[in-house]
RNA sequence: GCGGGAGUGGCGGAAUGGUAUACGCAUCAGUCUUAAAAACUGAGGAGGCAACUCAUACGGGUUCGACUCCCGUCUCCCGCACCA
């Protein structure tokens, strides 16, 4: 037993060295054993439930997972010490698509895949000490949990807010499903997943009235960060106008949308989307092939790469007219796809003079301009103007309106309220917020729970006999298409209307509604009345404190607030509302209280491999026949002779030609250098002047390290910046080997010294040496400091004290501010002080085994194991982590001895050791004083004096 | 184009309008060692022998005093992108 391993050391007993790998295992077992952090309702404790986003059980813990879930536990532990009865639970995001790609590649069930990988990361995710109450794990592909998640589709649909429709949606054709319209990213409108550019097709597909509660989704929890906030902000994208109806020729109604009614007298031409459904009607006959082709070509651009053209207007006339219904006027409709079928009403007014697009599509098809909005420094005239005017002026050409002010949106007022009196128009707000699409046409997910009846139509299952449950007995296809589609167990089944065949729904639902209740289901994930039990979300709701990545802001994000409020509308909370304090914050408004997005950790750069190449040149190439790896400091040397013995080449062929000698051609049969790029046998190496050199690489060449070893072609490393980390790329860091390398506590400490949690940022993997010697020190100051003889002196305690408590603010407000990287600092401050103190009579006082005592109270939330452990062996009972969190005492904070800084004119000229304390008239007189200020006073009048006594800090000006 | 965020040593990063560069990494020097590593001690923004001067992306401003507040410019990152 290495625990027994002391040894005599200058007479005294020298304590064991730290061992993580010792006491880690061994204090979480006892904390597993002891069931200490079980969390229980408590009405006599204020409680408080902090949540980090669930992972997906992918395989392996990322260093990913312990940067999000460490600071995590950290802060949620400090809130434990502080008195709260916390909540912070763990599970599984568990159905999706890589465990039935896995599925198909490895033939095994997603089923299995996923329920090895949960065992695995649970394992792992124990590893790291966190606080998590392991009763309430909740993994959503669970029967008894997806059943829940099938009722929540059950109750939307009973009250209105789960639809089916047919539309052109959007498909990935990688992961062959549907994609809501949150879930496809960027200008190449790629699928979030996989990166696979998108396509549309026309589909029937489930959907969540999610537009139903776009204005409510706007207003945000307070403690929200302000980019989650204008992100969903944006993406509802809110927009007050009003609709007004025109008509076509024909008599048609024709209804558009504008944001700026008060332009209606400048509408020069109507455009409609291609998909609109008047676009047939009002096409003359001259027209109607032109039209057809246009349309033809916009249908197949909108599944082609629709941003790859250019922002060139394009657009055909139908041939029809409309009367604009505030001036009677007849003017022309196009169709153009810049006008979206699914925004609006698929048609606008076009405003040349005053809306940039509109501008754009006017000048090119020379359509005319009128100018109803006048700046009030210049006059526009449609005909000259090169730009959309869309700044504030006056109404002109605009009948009665004409002179009316634009500011503050008078004149948008005053024409829709003039709209509605003559039944033109109506005010109106529109949102670029679409529904949600939930069907995917994937295997491993939550089936949805309804039945098509021949005769009955769509038929929900009924809630007794829900789950419907994923047949275990499938066959995965290459191609990816869901087996449930062929499972005729699965697909046959009776109406439970009348009993006559019929056939289940084969989609599963989004995974995002797994994940977008799974805060209620860790409350009680064995219930089975309810998704949740009243008595739990009664005391525990709604999160306290919720962390995580911000990718999530325009989806989990706001799916999961919107399932709360349709939850809310559907009545779901209210068995426990009923049990709640009516006093106390809502339950069934907001999930989450207070959000905090951390950043992502980053690969590490890394050099390429040196290499020095053998070879002939071919043009620009050299063909090599063999490499050999080398490191850099060779690779200096190398280069440097390789240089050298070019000068000398060059030197012989200089006297060879002033001889009149036949030069000989000198041919470079080396390359010295890092490798850059790699591509197959084709190598870029850059040289030490920074020239690269493009190397082909001969099949059957030799590649040798050193030591004349062969070594594969793909061990040869390529130069890497910070990049994300991937396995193709080589930059993964492995958390579990980080842990059996240094342990737990330290892996923890680095990933919330090294950065910013917020910004993350790239991993380096010389730091957190500094988090190993700092925890050495710990362990070495606390347990073998032996008490210098003699008296300390008065001053020296009042100073340790002050340090302590100056700390415990520190690492407080660090903690508070999820500033885990300065209260880190702090303890290592802390540490430091300590060390320097060992050998001075202060060691061994009374405040020494105060300040030991607190350090390990402010270490155990960021360290757990090593705070139990030294507080365990200073004989402090079982067990730290139910202590409370210390609390400083200004008074003891407060600085008795200042630096006086003094400064003259704003520039700083002295520092002079003073009390505290000292008045200003005293603190001028020791300025004066000093030679140093005296120089720069230089016989001058003080014309002013600025004392801060707080800061120690005074300034004189002359 | 619109919106949001950020620019501080070689690097990660600290600084309620009041001592810029805490804490740590790396570096350099010294001690120990046959040697190296580890450990320990110390140095360190730049320029200058020094007194000093100049430094928080750049240019202005407010102030006794600005990394911090205001105005303008540049660069980088992120989100949205024909949304009428």
């Amino acid at each position: 037993m290495i625990g027994s391993c002391i040894i005599a050391w200058r007479g005294r007993v020298m304590p064991d060295k730290y061992t993580p790998q010792e006491i880690e295992p061994k204090w979480q077992a006892r904390w597993e054993a002891d069931g200490l952090y079980r969390s229980r309702i408590d009405y006599s404790r204020p409680k408080h439930y902090a949540l980090t986003m669930l992972p997906y059980p992918s395989g392996d813990l990322h260093i990913g997972h312990w940067y999000a879930m460490a600071p995590s536990d950290a802060r949620a532990r400090y809130m434990r010490m502080r008195g709260y009865n916390v909540l912070f639970p763990m599970g599984f995001d568990a159905f999706g698509l890589p465990a039935e790609n896995a599925a198909i590649k490895n033939r095994t069930h997603p089923k299995t895949w996923t329920y090895a990988n949960i065992e695995r990361m649970r394992k792992q995710l124990r590893s790291m000490g966190a606080i998590f109450d392991w009763e309430r794990e909740a993994i959503s592909s669970d029967p008894e949990y997806y059943r829940w998640t099938q009722w929540f589709f059950l109750k939307f649909y009973e009250n209105g807010l789960a639809y089916r429709q047919r539309a052109a949606v959007d498909f990935c054709p990688s992961c062959n499903t549907t994609l809501a319209r949150e879930q496809v990213w960027g200008e190449d409108r790629h699928c979030e997943r996989c990166g696979t550019p998108v396509i549309k097709k026309e589909l029937e597909q489930w959907f969540f009235r999610i537009t139903n509660y776009a204005e409510e989704l706007l207003q945000h929890p307070e403690k929200w960060p302000e980019k989650v906030k204008v992100m969903q902000t944006n993406w509802i994208g809110r927009s007050e106008g009003a609709y007004v109806t025109f008509h076509t020729e024909q008599g048609d109604p024709l209804l558009i949308f504008t944001t700026r009614p008060d332009t209606l007298w400048g509408a020069t031409f109507m455009v409609l989307a291609p998909e609109h459904p008047l676009v047939q009607k009002v096409t003359t006959d001259e027209q109607r092939a032109a039209v057809e082709a246009y349309i033809a070509q916009a249908a197949r651009q909108s599944e082609i790469d629709r941003t790859a053209t250019d922002k060139e207007k394009t657009g055909v006339f139908t041939g029809g007219y409309a009367i604009n219904p505030v001036n009677q006027e007849r003017i022309p409709i196009w169709i153009a796809d810049y006008v979206l079928m699914t925004y609006g009403s698929g048609a606008i007014m076009a405003v040349p003079a005053h809306d940039e697009r509109d501008f754009a599509f006017a000048r090119k098809f020379g359509l005319p301009v009128r100018v109803v909005i006048q700046p009030l420094d210049s006059a526009l005239d449609g005909e000259t103007m090169t730009e959309a005017f869309v700044g504030d002026g006056v109404m002109v050409n605009s009948a009665h309106f004409d002179g009316t002010p634009t500011a503050n949106r008078e004149a948008i007022n005053r024409v829709i309220e003039w709209l509605e009196a003559q039944g033109i128009g109506k005010r109106a707000v529109t949102y670029r917020l679409r529904d949600w699409l939930i069907s995917r046409q994937r295997y491993w997910g939550a089936p949805i729970p309804m039945i098509y009846c021949p005769s009955c139509g769509i038929v929900p299952v009924p809630e007794d006999q829900l789950p419907v449950l994923l047949p275990d007995d499938v066959e995965f296809m290459p191609t990816g298409e869901s087996p449930l589609k062929y499972h005729a167990g699965f697909l046959n089944t009776t109406c439970p209307k009348c009993g006559g065949k019929a056939q289940r729904e084969t989609d599963t639902m989004d995974t995002f509604m797994c994940s977008s209740w799974y805060q209620l289901r860790y409350l009680s994930p064995h219930y089975d009345k309810a998704p949740f039990d009243p008595e739990e979300a009664a005391y525990w709701l709604p999160v306290d404190q919720y962390t995580g990545g911000i990718e999530h802001a325009t989806m989990h994000l706001m799916y999961t607030r919107f399932f709360t409020k349709a939850m809310r509308d559907c009545g779901i909370y209210k068995d426990a509302v009923a049990r709640r304090d009516p006093k106390l914050p809502p339950i069934d408004h907001e999930p989450m209280l207070a959000l905090y997005n951390q950043g992502m950790i980053l690969g590490e750069p890394m050099d390429g491999s040196y290499i020095v190449a053998f070879g002939t040149w071919h043009d620009e190439t050299l063909h090599v026949r063999k490499i050999v790896v080398i490191d850099e400091e060779t690779a200096k040397v190398m280069q440097q002779a390789e240089n050298t013995a070019n000068d000398l080449i060059s030197s012989l062929n200089d006297v060879a030609r002033a001889l009149g000698e036949p030069v000989e051609d000198s041919r470079m049969t080396t390359a010295v250098g890092e490798i850059v790029k790699r591509n197959d046998n084709v190598i870029v190496i850059e040289r030490f002047d920074e020239t690269q050199v493009t190397l082909e690489v001969a099949e059957g060449a030799a590649i040798v390290d050193k030591a004349g070893n062969a070594v594969p072609i793909e061990s040869l490393r390529y130069r890497l910046g910070v990049e994300k980390m991937s396995k193709s790329k080589g930059n993964v860091v492995a958390p579990d080997q980080l842990v059996a390398q240094y342990g737990a506590d330290t892996v923890r400490a680095y990933l919330m010294f090294a950065f910013r949690w917020e910004s993350g940022g790239p991993w380096d993997s010389q730091g957190i040496q500094g988090v190993v010697r700092w925890l050495n020190d710990v362990w070495s100051v606390v347990l073998d400091s032996p008490p210098v003889q003699g008296e300390p002196d008065e001053k020296a305690i009042r100073a340790l004290r002050r340090k302590v408590h100056q700390t415990i603010q520190r690492v407080g407000e660090g903690l508070e501010t999820f500033s885990f990287n300065t209260a880190v600092a702090a303890l290592m401050e802390l540490k430091n002080t300590l060390m320097s103190l060992r050998k001075t009579p202060v060691c061994g006082s009374a405040a020494w085994h105060e300040a030991i005592r607190t350090m390990l109270l402010l270490m155990a939330p960021f360290t757990p194991h090593i705070a139990e452990e030294l507080w365990e062996r200073i004989g402090e009972p079982y067990s730290i982590h139910n202590q409370s969190f210390p609390v400083y005492d200004p008074e003891v904070a407060k600085v008795e001895e200042i630096t006086l800084v003094v400064s003259v004119n704003g520039k700083l000229r002295a520092r002079i050791q003073a009390p505290a304390g000292l008045s200003e008239s005293e603190a001028v007189a020791l300025a004066l004083a000093s030679p140093d200020v005296q120089k720069h006073i230089n016989g001058g009048e003080i014309k002013k004096v600025i004392y801060v006594a707080e800061r120690g800090m005074l300034n004189l000006v002359i």
